[in-house]
DNA sequence: ATACATAATCGCAATATTGCAATATTACTA
DNA sequence: TAGTAATATTGCAATATTGCGATTATGTAT
């Protein structure tokens, strides 16, 4: 089908899956981790040092902040990302949580 | 297109990202959750658990396989699984190193 | 207002993922 | 060796994701 048969899931399950689909492309992992090392955090120079086409970028950096981990502000006529760390915390207590109830019993 | 382009990132984003993709489907996170908190682990159970076809949970089981996490061993006809804990804590120290690295500093 | 630079959106093509029915395989049992 | 129960694989349809060129929108400066 391509669709997740979502309704037969909790919504705990949902969310981990959501946060976790956002670093699941390697793109949006080093377009976070270039926010991050870098100062100036500019689009253009995003697009830069990932690779891909300017559209592409864009495409990941929506992904990400519609998950709230960023948030873009204009300096000039460039866009400056940064991440939010409170919400990045917040879905790493999530998934932090998730990891802490797996865990072996049988076999 | 569909297919990452893999070769322009680095091998850490890509496993990164590998990671976070077998998390990314709630059908797998419940299943995940389901096996830490039986007994038993029974394949059948799961499926009956997740409200999803046996080919279709047979599908979601052989990708957090190939991943590392879980290891099947044949009890009777039936199937029990267990969560591989040396295999998912080190998936665990990989995400959670790069959470640590992801930080805001600018703007 | 116009021109320029930068970022977001649209439309498309190609590939990946999800889900299931049907079938094949595996393990056990009589 | 059949027969049965349980799991894996195959083949297919439907939807999602990825990527990019072209276009549109946004912001700045002259």
């Amino acid at each position: 089908m391509g669709a997740s048969k979502n309704s037969i899931h909790s919504n705990y399950c949902i969310e981990v899956a959501e946060i976790a689909k956002v670093f699941s492309h390697p793109a949006r992992v080093a377009i976070l981790l270039y926010i991050s090392k870098e100062d100036t955090c500019i689009c253009n120079d995003i697009v830069s040092e990932i690779g891909l086409s300017q559209a592409t970028v864009s495409q990941h950096l929506e992904v990400i902040n519609k998950a709230g981990i960023i948030r873009g502000t204009f300096k000039g006529n460039s866009k400056c990302y940064d991440i939010n760390i409170e919400r990045f915390k917040d879905l790493q207590v999530l998934l932090n949580s998730f990891f802490a109830t797996t865990k072996a019993n049988c076999c």
